[in-house]
RNA sequence: GGCGGCGUAGCCAAGUGGUAAGGCACGGGCCUGCAAAGCCCUGAUCCCCGGUUCGAAUCCGGGCGCCGCCUCCA
């Protein structure tokens, strides 16, 4: 049993994971904003953070996962102006804030669910912690850490000596070339919203009182606030995507430390690459694939996506195309019929013998969450000719609660989907007529005509199977 | 201008010093009248150049190419 290790973003090095406090693990991953359905991008993230909260559990670790709902505060344009896009989705959709975000929330939980991503222990919302979040903005004021313009509070972020240390930022010849907004009266180019006054003469749909007048929060301070909430003022592990390094998560770290006196207020920064859309560059114009409901429009299986994310690592950039995707759906059918099959067997295995391959399996996870080694060896297993059917069942079945494919299913699922494919199949009076012809053909031994009548049927895009219960028929690409 | 990542068989993708995991596709075989499904078998010396080393896909230097972030984009 080698140790767990982790790459840990701020010391930009792997090292051995150890919780805070022994057996408990504290996990916060940065969640949606609910403006809009989650694109398989921000599946990915998700399903990161849930293979490391799957695999901590296999430990026999308690892991409490916080996930946060951001149902408020992000304005559409850059710098800190502009309208805030959940208020745009709701003026544009004639609804309410509350309805937007309510429904998208329940969007990401069912998109979520589908991929069997475990819920987390808490799923704060922002809304509903506005008290803690100017509760933690007072701290930062008593501190000397803010100051005020016209449109809001920021934060001084050169008050914050470590700021550039989460996503080692060169502050300086950042600077030089950056497309950053200039918001008039800031101190530093970096320095960031904590409270966003109303603007005069605007009503928005969402905003609070607070000490310093109405307004609403900024985006960061509903994580370090909610965080430390659920978690505590210092935990393991904080996860995002790779994007998120550099403004969010190094404002959350200033506005943590700063505010609770701690250091490292986070233990280990994991971040996910993305997933690269090459030139098909995700774009609902474009009517290019990147939701969840679109790839299953298109006949492919929620959890063949999780089987596609868990044969890539997750540092490392995943190329999304449509074979890539197709491939993945066709492994992850043939590795479901292999354990529906193996279900059967009612023998009894043989822990010492399977031990070899639990132990690759986890050591595989326990490098830095490798899951392509990890699925090698499910692979390994899975088309074993040595080992008996009854191991390869227990191995199989043994790593499903890492995988969250299904495979304690498999066999049902199996079953549905056949069930589907007949219920698949077509009727129509001139080709079940030409079906009835072939049929007399073939129990005449014409395979000649039998073969003429496909052959004429498959140029129409008709493909004919043959089944025990008699021959079949789809239009091709079905 | 800054920060970061990548370039391994047709495609996806592991592998950070010792003679290249795995999946998909292709091809071959079994099965089937044929086909489909299923099962089995089969493939690469690692972008280019130079260096270090007994030995490098793995380390160093220089190229070329690609991608992401620096905008409240995962």
């Amino acid at each position: 049993m080698s140790p767990i290790e982790f790459y840990d973003t701020r010391t930009r090095s792997r090292r051995v994971f150890e919780p805070l406090e022994p057996g408990r693990v504290g996990m916060y991953s940065c969640g949606p904003t609910v403006y809009a359905p989650p694109h398989i991008g921000n599946l990915r993230s998700r399903l990161f953070s849930d293979l490391l909260k799957r695999f901590l559990l296999a430990e026999g670790l308690a892991v409490t996962h916080v996930i946060n709902i951001t149902d408020v505060g992000h304005l559409v344009s850059d710098a800190d102006e502009g309208e805030d896009k959940i208020e745009a989705a709701a003026r544009r959709e004639g609804k309410t804030a509350e309805e937007i975000a309510e429904h998208f929330t329940q969007v990401w939980r069912d998109d979520g669910a589908a991929v069997h991503c475990l819920p987390p222990e808490h799923n704060p919302k922002a809304t509903e912690h506005i008290p803690e979040q100017i509760e933690l903005a007072q701290r930062l004021e008593a501190g000397g850490y803010l100051y005020r313009i016209a449109d809001g509070l920021y934060f001084d972020t050169s008050r914050f000596p470590r700021y550039a240390e989460l996503a080692h930022l060169d502050l300086e010849g950042q600077a030089e070339g950056a497309r950053i907004g200039v918001v008039e009266g800031k101190r530093n180019p970096a320095d960031f919203a904590v409270w966003k006054f109303a603007e005069p003469g605007v009503r928005r749909l969402q905003e609070w009182d607070s000490p310093w007048g109405r307004g609403f929060p900024g985006w960061h301070l509903e994580c370090s606030a909610m965080s430390v909430r659920y978690l505590g003022e210092r935990f393991d592990i904080h996860t995002g995507g790779i994007d998120l390094a550099p403004v969010h998560h190094t404002n959350e770290v200033a506005q943590s430390e700063c505010g609770y006196g701690v250091h490292p207020w986070v233990n280990f920064w994991m971040h996910n690459e993305f997933l690269d859309m090459g030139s098909e560059k995700m774009s609902k114009s474009k009517g290019n694939v990147k939701t969840l409901s679109d790839l299953v429009a298109r006949g492919i299986d929620p959890l063949a996506f999780r089987f596609f994310f868990l044969q890539a690592h997750y540092r490392q950039q995943q190329s999304f195309t449509d074979e890539a995707i197709q491939s993945a759906a066709t492994g992850f059918r043939r590795l479901q019929g292999i354990v529906a099959e193996l279900a059967g067997c009612d023998d009894a295995g043989d822990p010492d013998r399977q031990a070899p391959f639990r132990e690759r399996f986890r050591d595989a996870l326990a490098d830095d969450l490798n899951a392509p080694r990890a699925m090698a060896v499910v692979w390994d297993v899975a088309r074993s000719d040595t080992l008996p059917a009854a191991d390869r069942r227990d191995l199989l079945l043994g790593f499903e609660p890492v995988l969250g494919l299904g495979l304690d299913e498999a066999k049902a699922r199996v079953a549905a989907a056949t069930a589907r494919a007949e219920e698949a199949w077509e009727q129509d009076p001139r080709i079940d007529g030409l079906l009835a012809e072939r049929q007399a053909a073939r129990a005449a031994k014409d395979w000649a005509t039998a073969d003429r009548i496909r052959d004429e049927l498959a140029a129409d895009g008709i493909e004919i199977v043959d089944s025990p219960s008699g021959p079949r028929w789809r239009r091709k690409g079905a």
